[in-house]
RNA sequence: GCCCUCUUAGCUCAAUGGUAGAGCAGCGGAUUCUUAAUCCGGAGGUUGUAGGUUCGAGUCCUACAGGGGGCACCA
């Protein structure tokens, strides 16, 4: 149906060309925007506007549209009398919705008021193939409006608005702080080492190299590096990864603003914070208050200054005073019947996870909050007060961590205990825990001034700002699990991801034995796994359970003869066994043609290639001087395909399969040959 | 990773286990001031995929895929 629409559009294209209209100019010069010419007085002439069509309203010899372009919408009318006729009929007949156009004219109102386009000339200048979601509801399903944002994009003005925003928030903070003397840098993304936070990474690899690489988790010890270079007040707007489940409030993708001002502290950057977030609201929404989903965030006026411990004594009822050691707090915790998820934590982490479990949801108002634990923070600075404590901030607001900054620790040997604390934690288990830097160790031996150093979670503050409940609003294409398939198509679940067979290769292989009792249906079943096994190696598939379903796809051929029937009886033996994958289960059923069972997906073909190439390749080695697999070569396998006299009774159509799985002739005679060729004795060859 | 939930025409949505429908878009026609235009006509579907239960499945069950929400982890 879609692909109808489509040719439909298609022909009219080949009917414009046909027509001598360039269907995709090379460009197109405009006098105004469509905004702007919408606020042109009655009598403009000499127009020239473009913009997308998005509706059409015909009544006979008058034509009303709308054209939207970046900025706004305009009316056109056409009016069928004042027009070429070409003009009128190739609008009529071969412009759709969704298509671009330019239009030529002068300004007029209509009776109902609407400032009008009367045009004179009509330009095509591009078609849309596909057709435009549905005028008035739009696009409501979330995951298209993701995957086809700028579908979303076009249809609705919330979302345009949303994403202007953040357009806006970043460039105001950019200015800010050019304003107050900062220089913008970029740092790696792809590095040997990560570094600066604490977060599983993504890793990747190198091929020139050869060596993994991690992708950034934060830019914080390159901009430090920085300010040893010199640099006094430097910023970045970070893309950072983290490796992290994904829910509404955290993407694995996000996006970061840090800076380090030399010679401030925390307490001199909790000031800046104010000031900055005060002129960003100003700036983008035009006051200090956020209305967020019901819920009035206040910003005016001065933020209050909260200290962790004595929120957990007032709200928690936990005195940090009275537990100095992890086993003390460990113990008052339980005693007051507070559940955390790992108990097996240091003092500063227990802290921190009783804090985000009691008391961070309800710090909806902004506030700054202080007194966090330095062992969880292994960049900052101690408090000279209490060496517990890290001379660190963060700003809350509306349960969200916005803001983290604090007085860098600027002392190498110092740093370089914190690291190997952290090294313990992570040989303990903690995968998050920090990797010792060395890079950034030897940077620091050089001298560092005191610093302050300030981050900012971008896509939190965008989506407080924009009332949106979930990060991946603000981010215009949030990763999605891909899906298989084109528009169209329905592919359902094709990807061959067959994991976790319930049997053991011994219990596979005991079964076997008790089923398969004849010589050559054993080596064929013996070869069928190992070839499906390669087929799961080559393609990164569990190679358990392809190796089981070689060996077990025709338990039941020494005993069923008649071939409408074979496959059913194995399927109903692996069923009593556990195997419940209906893909397993139906690869088996099919790979029996005569059972008419047809082959649909990616498994089935695999299966069906990968035991009927088995029985070409024993063949092949047969037929050598020596016969051995040792010296047969995938090509010469492949060759044997086109002989029709050889080997008759296999199947040429099941082994050509091999291009549905992926591989052509020749790469899976090799990949079949290889594998028989590692299990030759079993198969006497 | 676990739990809940959703997936029906290009889009937005219907259909007590009993013949898959509507609006919009698109197609044909009427219409010189509409703006969710209106009116008439016809067309559009393997109900996400694969199995199962049933005389009969969009509806019930299982597996799988994708989405959304929650838990956990994290900013």
């Amino acid at each position: 149906m879609e692909e109808d629409l489509r040719e439909l559009r298609v022909g009219k294209l080949d009917r414009l060309r046909a027509a001598g209209i360039p269907t995709y100019p090379e460009r197109f010069e405009r006098t105004h925007a469509l905004a702007e010419a919408a606020s042109l007085p009655e009598g403009t002439g000499g127009l020239r506007v473009a913009g997308r069509l998005i509706a059409v309203r015909t009544f006979g010899k008058l034509t009303f549209a709308h054209l939207q372009d970046r900025g706004g919408r305009l009316q056109i009318a056409l009016r069928r009398e004042e027009l070429p006729a070409e003009t009128w009929q190739a609008f009529h007949d071969l412009f759709d919705r969704g298509d671009f156009v330019g239009a030529e004219g002068s300004i007029f109102r209509t009776k109902t008021g609407e400032t009008t386009l009367a045009v004179a000339k009509l330009h095509f200048l591009g078609k849309a193939l596909l057709p435009l979601p549905e005028k008035w509801h739009g696009l409501k399903d979330p995951e298209l409006r993701q995957r086809r944002r700028y579908l979303d994009l076009l249809m609705s003005d919330e979302t345009r608005e949303r994403f202007r925003m953040r357009t806006k928030v970043l460039r105001t903070l950019r200015s800010f702080l050019d304003a107050h003397g900062f220089e913008e840098v970029e740092t790696p993304v792809l590095q040997t080492v990560p570094s600066g936070a604490s977060a599983r990474p993504f890793i990747t690899h190198h091929n020139a190299l050869d060596i993994d690489v991690y992708l950034s988790i934060s830019p914080e010890t390159w901009l430090k590096r920085l300010v040893v270079g010199g640099y006094e007040r430097v910023y970045e707007i970070a893309r950072c990864f983290r490796n992290e489940g994904m829910d509404p409030s955290h993407l694995q993708d996000f996006t970061m603003l840090e800076f380090y001002v030399a010679y401030w502290s925390y307490e001199d950057n909790m000031r800046f914070t104010e000031k900055l977030m005060r002129h960003l609201l100003v700036e983008v929404l035009g006051k200090e208050r956020i209305d967020w989903r019901g819920r009035v965030i206040d910003f005016s006026g001065e933020w209050p200054r909260v200290d962790m411990g004595q929120l957990l004594r007032d709200r928690a009822g936990i005195d940090l005073a009275r537990c100095p050691t992890a086993d003390e707090l460990r113990g008052a915790i339980a005693a007051k019947g507070i559940k955390l998820e790992r108990m097996d934590l240091g003092r500063g982490a227990l802290i921190d996870a009783l804090y985000k479990a009691t008391v961070r949801d309800d710090l909806i108002q902004p506030c700054f909050l202080t007194g966090i634990p330095s062992d969880i923070l292994p960049l900052a600075r101690r408090s000279d007060r209490d060496p517990q404590l890290a001379d660190c901030f963060q700003l809350l607001v509306n349960g969200w961590e916005i803001v983290k900054a604090y007085s860098e620790l600027v002392d190498p040997v110092e740093q370089r205990r914190r690291f190997e604390e952290q090294e313990t934690e992570r040989a303990r288990g903690d995968e998050e825990a920090m990797f010792v830097d060395e890079e950034y160790l030897l940077a620091m031996e050089h001298g560092m001034p005191p610093i302050s150093g300030w981050g900012m979670g971008i896509d939190r503050l965008c989506a407080l700002l924009s009332g949106s409940d979930s990060l991946r609003d603000v981010v215009f294409f949030p990763l999605l699990r891909p899906k298989g398939g084109g528009a169209g198509e329905g592919a359902g679940d094709d990807s061959g991801d067959v994991k976790d067979f319930p049997l053991s290769r011994a219990e596979a292989m005991a079964l076997f034995d008790g089923n398969v009792k004849s010589d050559y249906l054993r080596k064929h079943c013996l070869a069928s796994a190992a070839v499906m096994e390669a087929i799961a190696e080559r393609f990164g598939k569990d190679r358990d359970t392809f190796w089981c379903m070689g060996l077990l796809h025709d338990l039941d051929f020494d005993r069923v003869k008649e071939p409408t029937k074979h496959t059913r009886e194995t399927v109903e033996i692996l069923e009593s066994k556990g195997v419940k994958d209906e893909r397993i289960l139906k690869a088996i059923l099919s790979h029996n043609e005569a059972l008419g069972v047809e082959r649909t997906a990616w498994l089935d073909y695999a299966l069906s290639c990968g035991e009927t190439v088995t029985g070409l390749v024993m063949a092949s080695a047969l037929v050598l001087p020596d016969k051995k697999l040792a010296s047969l070569e995938g090509k010469s396998v492949a060759k044997r395909m086109k002989k029709k006299d050889f080997a008759k009774q296999v199947s040429r159509e099941a082994i050509l399969q091999c291009e549905r799985i992926g591989l052509t002739i020749d790469e899976f005679c090799d990949l079949a040959v290889k594998a028989l060729q590692r299990i030759a004795p079993a198969l006497g060859l």
